[in-house]
DNA sequence: ATGAAAGCGCTAACAT
DNA sequence: ATGTTAGCGCTTTCAT
């Protein structure tokens, strides 16, 4: 039952005494229509409330102009906040954006194949898509932008912000806070950050000199359980250290409850830094020093390098890499009893 | 240039000696097709690697099998949750979502052009409809379900927990801690969930024949920042209480950060309870009590019922009201110092 | 500058 | 049980 759900195109024709072409015309802002039927046209579409239906308008440019963002999940606040920037810039050149949860790389083949298979979405915005296998699900041929990763020697674009260089500079805070034995808290060590962040990390403690211990960097899956689980292992282990770099805020703050209910004191004995400035987290006690990256833009940038892919499908394909700022608050001390170092 | 993207219905009819009318029975689960043919056409599917197209699919049903989900953001974890149980349960059924985020009534107008007027979606999900005067925006013959709001006498279902008990029941939990002088941080009051909290806090009191304070009943936007600010006014005031009952987490955090900040120890001092449950809830310190909500159950609710709205018309529309739960932790104690109630 | 014709890939109504 | 015929509402040639 295509239920007649308003006025077309040829409704409108008929009303102003033109043909439907004419109408496709104007509402496309096409030139070659003179002022005084331009301005017909639209006073018979204003007139009968016309609007363009758009999924005619897929079917007959062959593009749906809509994309589809696939995330491990749309609840965690960075996530959620890139979805958001890209939905925002995507809106603004007539693009739509489907985001869905796939937290595994059966998921994600399910969707691949609802959304792009299909031809509801024409592109895909990929956030952190070395988390799994899943990149071997996209077919070369689809329009792809990835969120989170490296650049690599393939025709898919990327935004990320400039990890390592953030790892660095979270880890060189600490080091000039007076700390030599660091803790350092990873997200899964499949994705690209993780690694990036990692990599910063070894890269300052090695140009102070000081040796990386093993047992005090530990993998976890970017949860506040991750964070505090980890530190109750390194308390059973006995392992020293006297700051913590995690790799995001949830595990920054996971940490710090673990170390509270060890008895350690944040700042004062364990200092702690996270990652992405989530919007609570200059109200957890105490307030955490973190490194801000701004989601919005990276979400923002995303959306525009994939509306790039679609409609240049031959220009340059973009690696943008965004900047991290390191932003203090009290989570971080300078060490005072140099016993402790 | 609408480049051929893959075979058609019309290349698998081909290719199976069959008309185009018989694959589509066949992708379509239609009944009345010999199994012999059946297998015939799903050969030929498979063999050519045959996807149907869904928004030819969508076009000739006059119905593209999309929703919108309009939430004030997507970044709270409360919305977000919300919509991935949406966007899970749509997909079951077919049905595709596209969230966004309209934060006051001119995003959400703007939206509704081009997701409803253009016929890209064929329904809404409305998250909090009642922030501001988007209500009106949404005209009666479009297919709807509000979440988060309170039924009322209309054609469109709602979606949410029964916010008066659970009002009712956190202060209670209050109450019988030992407390009398309660604080209440409520949401925008132009909130239906905003409302119904605070109306059960009030009935609560006047169960216990408390006479409730104008100065200690607040109004927030659900930030945390609205959480610190509402107790440094408090303090301002000289105001006493004993306890704060918040209508989010979010503000009850930023409560407690303001309360610490002026030296008053939650819950030696003052008891804090919060709503939601998020994820950090229990990280934070102290760890938050709380009233829990099924969100993620929340959103499928309100994908189901809009399914149902839009398959069946004429049923009757649902209105459904999910239990919340106390979750007490660490944040909310008995009064044990007499003097200070 | 405007119009006529064709078709996008599919479903639905009507044959047979 | 299967095929044939029309569209769905629009854009895109190609004429005029």
């Amino acid at each position: 039952m295509p239920h007649r759900s308003g006025p077309t195109i040829r409704d409108v024709a008929a009303w102003a005494h033109v043909s439907h072409q004419t109408v496709s015309r104007v509402i496309n802002g096409v030139e070659g229509v003179t002022p005084e039927t331009r301005r017909k046209v639209e006073a018979a579409i204003a007139h009968l409330g016309y609007r363009p239906n758009a999924v005619a308008q897929s079917m007959a440019r062959g593009r749906p102009r809509t994309f589809a963002c696939l995330s491990p999940n749309l609840t965690d606040f960075t996530f959620a906040s890139i979805i958001q920037g890209a939905t925002t810039e995507a809106q603004r050149y007539g693009y739509y954006l489907i985001s869905v949860s796939a937290p595994n790389d059966e998921t994600f083949a399910q969707w691949m194949d609802q959304l792009i298979a299909s031809r509801r979405a024409e592109g895909i915005i990929v956030l952190n898509p070395y988390a799994d296998g899943r990149r071997s699900l996209i077919p070369p041929s689809v329009p792809a932008i990835f969120v989170g990763a490296r650049p690599r020697a393939e025709a898919i674009g990327s935004i990320a912000v400039d990890d390592e260089a953030a790892g660095h500079a979270a880890t060189r805070h600490l080091i000039e806070l007076g700390h030599r034995a660091i803790a350092h808290l990873t997200g899964p060590m499949a994705e690209d950050c993780a690694q990036d962040r990692r990599a910063g990390y070894l890269r300052a403690l090695h140009e102070d000199g000081i040796t990386p211990q093993d047992t005090l960097v530990r993998e976890g899956d970017w949860s506040a359980t991750a964070g505090f689980e980890a530190v109750r292992e390194w308390a059973r282990q006995g392992a020293h250290y006297t700051a913590v770099f995690a790799q995001n805020d949830l595990m920054a703050i996971g940490a710090m409850r673990a170390l509270r209910e060890q008895g350690q004191q944040v700042p004062q004995h364990v200092s702690v830094i996270g990652f992405d400035d989530i919007p609570l987290a200059s109200y957890v006690d105490p307030a955490l020093t973190t490194m801000r990256q701004n989601t919005f833009a990276i979400g923002q940038e995303a959306a525009r390098g994939l509306i790039q892919a679609v409609e240049h499908p031959d220009s340059k394909v973009e690696h943008l890499r965004l900047p991290v700022d390191l932003v203090v608050r009290q989570s971080t001390a300078r060490i005072t009893d140099p016993e402790r170092r």
